[in-house]
This record gives C-alpha cells, sequence and structure tokens, in this order.
DNA sequence: GGCGGCGATACCGCACGGGTATCGGCCCAG
DNA sequence: CTGGGCCGATACCCGTGCGGTATCGCCGCC
C-alpha cells in the first residue's frame, strides 16, 4: 500500500522507487500483484503517462488512511511503552501562536488534577493537527473552527469568539467602533499578507509575504499589511497596533479534539478539564 | 498486527495460533519481532497466564482501527473496481426494523436525483453500523442516538422523537395518555424482554429472550413483555399492541452517518437527499 | 530511422516466514 | 518431593517471495 501510494502520489514508477529505496522493477511487480488481489485495475498505464483510475483514486483516499492508522498505532504503542508507569503521557498539538491564554489556563488547570499525566506540547502550522492526531503524532488537539477541520475527529466545543481585524496604530479605521470585512480586505494600502500552502510555497498575489505571527505582527506594525483574527489574541498584541471588532467575519470556535478510539486517561482527563475550565 | 490482535484476544499463543491458521512458534517469533521492532513489552508472560501490558492495551486498540481501515481499502477498492463507469453503487447500512417509512422516503427521493447511483441495503444489528462503516462493508448508515455511537463518524442529524411505550393493547396503562420510565421498566406482569450481546448470549436476568422486532412484537401482544420504542415505530405496530408517549424516556435522534474521509459522489448525494427528505 | 524514456518481463539470490522437534519453567497430582 | 502435562521459547530446516540486475517492447521525438 505504502508503495501504491507512492506511485499515485508521483505518477510515476521511477520516480516511486526512487522515492521509495527500491528499484522499479519490484515495484511494478508490486503494484500488479496488488491489482491483482483486489481484482482493480488502479493506474492506467497511458503512453509515457500513467494515470489513476477511479479505483485507483478511491484506494488513495482510503490506503492514506490505513497507513496514518498504522503509523498511529506504532507510534502510540512507543510512547505507552517508554513511559515509567500508568504514567503515559500525552501530546497535544496546537496552533503555534492561537489560543495563548486558553493554553495556559488549560495546563495549569490540568496540572492540578490529581491523575493529571505528563503532557507534551507540539506547536504546529495552520491545519495541521488533523493529520498530526490521525497519524499518532499527537493525542489531543486544540483546533479553530472554521479553519480546520474536525471530520473524523470527537470535539468538545471550548468557546465561541468573534473576530477582530488587526491594523497598524494610528489608522483612519481604527477610529471606527465596529468594521465589516469588506472594510478591511479592500484596503490597497493594507493588503493581507500571504501564507506559505502546506508546500511551502506562496500563493500569487499582492501582500507581503508572512511566514509566522511574530512576523504578521510587525509586518502591520510597520503599516504594510492588515489581518483578521480571533479577538483573543487582543491580549497579545504589541504596541503600535489596534484592534476592531469584525462584525461580519466568521465566528471562531476553539474545539479540543482526539481521535475517537484512543480516549485514554489522560486525553479523557485533559478533554474534562477543558471543558471546566471554559465553562 | 492481525497476529498481535489475535493473541491479545485469546491471551493464549496456542489458541491464536490456531485461529490463525499457524502454528504456535512462528506466532511467538513475530510477537517477538514486533516487540523489538516496538521496543515495548506488549504482552507479560506470567506463569501459564498471558496479560496484556500497558503498550498491549495501546497496541490493541490501535490495531484494530489499523485493520479495519486496511480492510475498508481493500473492500471499497474492489466495489470502486466492478462498478461499470463514474456508477460505483453505495451500500446503506441500517438496523433492521428501524426508521421504516424515512428509509422508504429517503430511497424513494435519491432514486429520483438526477446524478442517483445505486443503492445496496446492508441491514445489521444493533450497534454494528460503526464497524460496517469503519471497515469498509457500508458506506453510510442510518444511526440512532444514544444507541450507537457516532465517535470517528461525520455525521448529519435526520430526525428527533420522543419515545412511546408498546404495550398489549387493553392493559391499564394504556389508558393513561402519557407515562414515566419508572412506570413501564418496574411492571412483574410485563418484564423487559432480554436481547442477545454482540457475542449471542442473553444477559441474565427475568423477561423472555427476544431475537428481533417481530419476536418482540409477538411477546408484547401476548402480554408477556413491554417495550419502550421510538415513536415512529407507530406506524409499524400490528393488531393487540397500543404506544403510549412516555416522557422521561430520552429522546431518540435519527442520524445519517459516513466514514470522514470516503465522501464519494454517491454518498454526499445520499446525504443531501436524506438532509431535504427530513428538514 | 535511431535514440531515449518508461514500464514490463526474465532471471537470480538471499532473507524471512512458516513448519517440526525440542527445551525449560511452572503448576499440580500423587 | 517428584513426575507429568501444559505452555511459551528456542533451534533448525525449508520454500516462498521480495528485491536486485539485465533486458525487452513500446512509443514519441529529434
Amino acid at each position: 500500500m505504502r508503495y501504491f501510494v507512492a506511485v499515485a502520489e508521483e505518477l510515476h514508477f521511477g520516480r516511486a522507487a526512487q522515492r521509495l529505496g527500491i528499484a522499479q522493477p519490484p515495484l511494478s511487480r508490486a503494484i500488479g500483484q496488488l491489482e491483482r488481489r483486489l481484482g482493480a485495475t488502479l493506474l492506467a498505464r497511458g503512453n509515457r503517462v500513467v494515470t489513476l483510475t477511479e479505483a485507483g483514486a478511491v484506494l488513495l483516499r482510503e490506503a492514506r488512511a490505513a497507513l496514518a492508522a498504522v503509523e498511529a498505532a506504532e507510534r502510540r504503542t512507543r510512547r505507552a511503552a517508554l513511559a515509567p508507569a500508568g504514567q503515559a503521557g500525552v501530546v497535544l498539538a496546537t496552533k503555534a501562536g492561537a489560543s495563548g491564554e486558553l493554553l495556559a489556563k488549560l495546563l495549569d488547570a490540568y496540572a492540578a488534577e490529581p491523575d493529571a499525566v505528563t503532557v507534551d506540547l507540539l506547536l504546529c502550522g495552520v491545519g495541521e493537527q488533523g493529520p498530526m492526531l490521525r497519524d499518532g503524532r499527537a493525542d489531543v488537539a486544540l483546533l479553530h473552527l472554521p479553519f480546520d477541520t474536525t471530520a473524523g475527529l470527537d470535539t468538545e466545543e471550548l468557546r465561541t469568539e468573534g473576530q477582530v481585524a488587526i491594523l497598524p496604530a494610528g489608522h483612519p479605521l481604527t477610529d471606527r467602533p465596529r468594521l465589516r470585512t469588506a472594510d478591511v480586505t479592500g484596503l490597497p494600502d493594507l493588503p493581507m499578507p500571504r501564507w506559505p500552502g502546506p508546500d511551502g510555497t506562496y500563493p500569487a498575489g499582492p501582500g507581503p509575504e508572512a511566514r509566522d505571527h511574530t512576523q504578521l505582527l510587525q509586518l502591520i506594525a510597520l503599516g504594510r499589511a492588515c489581518w483578521i483574527a480571533p479577538e483573543s489574541c487582543r491580549s497579545q498584541l504589541r504596541e503600535g497596533l489596534a484592534a476592531v471588532p469584525v462584525d461580519d467575519a466568521p465566528t471562531v470556535t476553539t474545539v479540543i479534539a482526539w481521535p475517537p478510539h484512543s480516549r485514554s486517561r489522560g486525553v479523557a482527563g485533559l478533554v474534562r478539564t477543558a471543558v471546566r475550565v471554559c465553562s
């Protein structure tokens, strides 16, 4: 299956073999055997070009999930093994720079619990928490709807908040008590910065490139950009920045999420504490 | 991993090997290798008794999920392969005897859709739909909260209804306009029937044994039992039965559920139709 | 028409999975 | 206290299968 996923992603037997660290002929054979075993043509070998068939597309999705599941099994078992005894820690994944005080409150409150286990933090980029949970690199995560997807995860809602526009202090818009999205997105002098996608490249368009929150805030303070963010980030604003509520921006819901079948004692305690802290 | 799950379930190498159709020594070795690869002791070989370690318990849960995922991958790919072209059907799992008219309405409405694909029905027992979805025997299912668990599934709510007590016609309680749970569960002359568990055995206790809804209704009509069921089952009541609303019984929510990563065109259409039909 | 890219096929060797035989520890019966 | 039986581990052997190299067949392109 790993082999098939590699070929399906590369759409090229030679490159896929290289990526897998094996030679091309065994790979061809392996795919052939898989196709015979499943009774399905997975790849259409056109002239000099390989395409996914419908069955192949189905298998690609399913195989990715399956591979993530076995990776998760290995990782979680390894972690459970090296824990002392009855004290397997949990790994909490969260976006770097988001939910700062909520996270702090949660960790403090949880550490005070009588049966608390150690909590390791795993800071990751936007939208990476889902995969982290699915392949076992993390056990529980803080997500932010509607930006993250909770498909396939169990969740508890923690907090709902509006969004604010982050502007350079002194900008004309900061005099207004509230704004609308259109007021902010259409500013020629303050474009929204561009973020690198999952592949590390920046989308085309106007606006400066920013790689993390620090850079972003710096750009705003310099009067080169603006941004819309959950209102809880107000507590982290440095000098030179102002925040104005944006009425029609989607509300952001912070949820705590975990993979459905792995509700260990540590995860359960953390979830319970999170719900209690936020209610 | 299959090997490990077998041993973990049997807690006995010999029996596990027999179940797997291999000899015991290779099995011992395989488990040993797995333990070395993961760097974890999975099974505590006590004197004449094998126990799961904590790490083993973790792996058991994770491995079950992983195995279900690869089974699902194989099954779904096979099904996708033998479909004509762009017309992969979907398998809809539902409890036998539940949601009858809703199901009929849904299938009718969906069949009338322009891009409908064939829908195969898979009737299964209580609580089996989740596993069916997870290991690929089904693509979409109708579940009933709070009886079924939706952990790890994407869902859309379809309908919420109260519950009614099903009593033999003419029973004194049928004169009351509404009941409370305690009124029904404590009746010495009309005990609740016992259902076989997932393993096929009946729990101990009073009450007759019933294997399906037909038997159940028959028992009630004969004045030997009573039952509490969603009110939509009223339409299926045969003569000799009466239904009285039970106020404090938990409301039953019918949801349509599907595995999160496999939202194919067919599943999406079915879900859309279901939501439309029920709103 | 020759060349080059790419997947399939042919063939070989080794490593790993599975089998049988046997050991070692433990409980229990006598 | 000792022998037998149960059960998992170990030792050793064998065949299958996976991975490697060499080569073919096909097609597009210069």
